[in-house]
DNA sequence: CGCTGATATCAAAGTATGCTGATGTGGGGT
DNA sequence: ACCCCACATCAGCATACTTTGATATCAGCG
């Protein structure tokens, strides 16, 4: 038996999750990543946008492809980026886990007998 | 005028907003707000929680507390840690509008006339 | 067919980040 | 008063990350 248990209900370990997050953690990423959100754009378009040089942002685009969070269809000269289905679900998912609660934490335990 | 736009409304800019994912970025640090995020804790409770060691807990309770998403309270010798009340929550937010769309993205504009 | 523009790749450099060991502090129990 | 425990701080090290310039690729156009 390899593994029996759905997708969706699979815990997601935190390195895995954290990865996640760390595609958001720099300023230029989020920006590529919240764009490509909105629409398609190629490369140029990217570096219009964010001001950023070329080499820069394929850099940036190369990580998040390989991360499998965005898709590049080359046409001809130019390439379309655009946001993978389903990308970053996991990480709003345990965002949503994190912020949900809202009242005040509770004090579960005694103080320090693991 | 100075500025007369409600809190909520007010747009964050990149970096702050990176900057929360990536104190989301670090496995450890994932698991210390989560952690944190079901119930109060004192720093030993994460040491044995998480099996690192006090000095690197130790650590990464400051670059959490600094950043506003917890709060430390000193009591006796322990000091109990909880979630700040809102933390994360534009990081939420923001991660929401990434997800949103889901269906297919539009191409909206021509290839590279930026 | 050679040129230009769009994009990817690579190596170098500077910076940031996480972990660790040593050490300081301060409360509580004996 | 002394000692132990929970916790914080600091400096050093190793590693990872971002940016950049040089260079390669490759499609379309004259």
């Amino acid at each position: 038996m390899v593994n029996v248990m759905p997708l969706e209900a699979m815990p997601v370990s935190p390195p895995a999750v954290a990865a996640q997050f760390a595609l958001l953690a720099d300023p230029l990423r989020l920006r590529i990543v919240e764009s490509l959100a909105r629409e398609q754009l190629c490369t140029c378009h990217l570096i219009a946008i964010t001001g950023a040089k070329q080499t820069t942002i394929s850099n940036h685009l190369r990580i998040l492809r390989e991360a499998d969070v965005v898709l590049g269809e080359a046409e001809g000269r130019f390439t379309w980026y655009r946001l993978a289905p389903g990308a970053f679900a996991e990480g709003l998912r345990r965002l949503q886990g994190i912020t949900k609660p809202g009242e005040a934490t509770p004090r579960l335990r005694p103080a320090c007998a693991p």
